[in-house]
DNA sequence: CGGTATTTTGAGTAACCTCAACTGGTGTGG
DNA sequence: CCACACCAGTTGAGGTTACTCAAAATACCG
């Protein structure tokens, strides 16, 4: 199996680039990439970009967690989307961001200046198209989140959460054993911001985790290392409600 | 002004040829686009997709409303999104439907089976660029309405629904004076999906109405009519709740 | 080990839901 | 033309969920 061409130091070791958006280029295409890609380390709760203002970049997130969040003007925030390694970040098509970016963790990111990624992805069909891709897989996501936000009590907003951690994580990892039931991983994100992520309050994800250790649903080393005995039943949990509350 | 090529009978005199995807497709694509399409009429009620099942066509909304709804196990509904004339209906690049789409109004659609669809698309670079805009659009949509649906309380979002409606009916009216501050509407949906979309239940869309009703903010002329006579107010109490609830 | 930030827990409350009854408009049939 | 049923919407009373505010417990970090 021969590459008519070699691909790009930083490319060619790129831990992401399959799942990216720039998977599945040529080289050609990604050689145009690179040339135009730039590195940056941002610290955990750096603003990488503010909700209406220019956006100068966009870019592949490589490592690391970054939060966009939407505040309102009386100071009310939520967090809109979650990005993971492999995630596209930055509004194409338009000058301003939407929502206000964050890094959660210590993130690195692969950078293209807006204009630069703009003419090349009117050059390249194929970039677009993988574009194309991940917005619609975003709006799919997207919708499911307004399932979760209009129509779930608490409890099984808490187990959606987990779940779809476990499975970024889980991808990331891609060491699962398919039969395995159980699962570990450390969540990214705290009580807080995962209450603004759920339209709940910090106490209430406090107590529905609270929750879910007492019924055995899950193990917590620390506050952040979770353990799943039986994502089965966690799956279950996050669809159809134990409807009794009682604390 | 000449085009070098005249436009398909069907696509001339489509009203909503330039907001869709159609918009700014070259003659050529035009052609290759009518030759696949087909009209169909549906009548309000009519399921027009069934979630997670096959598509088989994708296709642009000509005329009347369209809701996508997703179901949960227990039966709990939720509407993911609202089709007016422009938008696009399906979900391009996946073979199965991830919502229920249902024709709310009579609807006109301009249809091409999903298989061509997807022929054309890699074909013609417009098209895709196209549908990624309107998709993104859709995004930005989306996000904003998680915002409503994890933060603001049920007199907000019964304020943003009716400034969405107002906004999408003068889009395609486009009739509208830009200084006018007033607005009259009909709403596409009954009360339940109202409250279906906005995360709520008919009653509390009710007793949020009618105190718009009682505070002014809007008259009604029967259960569908809306009359707003100031814009201006309706957007900062869509944002910015009047905190006391007293019926 | 001590200081700080985060998380948990508790008690009381407010917002929204549930259930049930009522209203008003529409259509049908005697 | 009126009586009746039917449906969507409204209103009311009471219950439940999740919020608010406050304090205690725990985890994290130098």
């Amino acid at each position: 199996m021969f590459q008519s061409k070699a691909l790009p130091k930083h490319c060619d070791v790129c831990t992401i680039r399959r799942r990216s958006i720039c998977g599945a280029l040529s080289a050609d295409e990604i050689e145009a990439m690179n040339q135009i890609a730039h590195r940056r380390h941002c610290e955990a709760g750096a603003v990488i970009m503010h909700e209406g203002e220019k956006q100068d970049c966009f870019g592949n997130v490589l490592n690391g967690v970054v939060k966009l969040t939407k505040t309102m003007t009386d100071g009310r925030q939520h967090i809109v989307g979650l990005l993971f390694p492999s995630d596209f970040l930055g509004r194409a098509m338009r000058v301003e961001s939407p929502y206000r970016a964050e890094a959660v963790t210590d993130v690195e990111l692969c950078l293209f200046p807006r204009a630069d990624f703009e003419r090349i992805m009117l050059r390249y069909p194929d970039l677009q198209s993988r574009l194309l891709a991940h917005t619609l897989d975003e709006l799919d996501a997207c919708h499911d989140w307004t399932l979760l936000l209009g129509r779930k009590n608490a409890f099984e907003r808490v187990a959606s959460f987990l779940l779809m951690i476990a499975r970024r994580a889980q991808d990331l990892g891609c060491k699962a054993d398919p039969n395995e039931d159980s699962a570990a991983f450390v969540l990214p994100l705290g009580r807080s911001d995962i209450a603004d992520f759920l339209g709940l309050t910090t106490e209430s994800v406090s107590r529905q985790i609270t929750k879910m250790k007492r019924d055995g649903v899950i193990s917590l080393h620390g506050n952040r290392e979770v353990q799943v005995p039986s994502m089965g039943q966690l799956l279950k949990l996050a669809d159809l409600a134990p409807c009794d509350t009682r604390a």
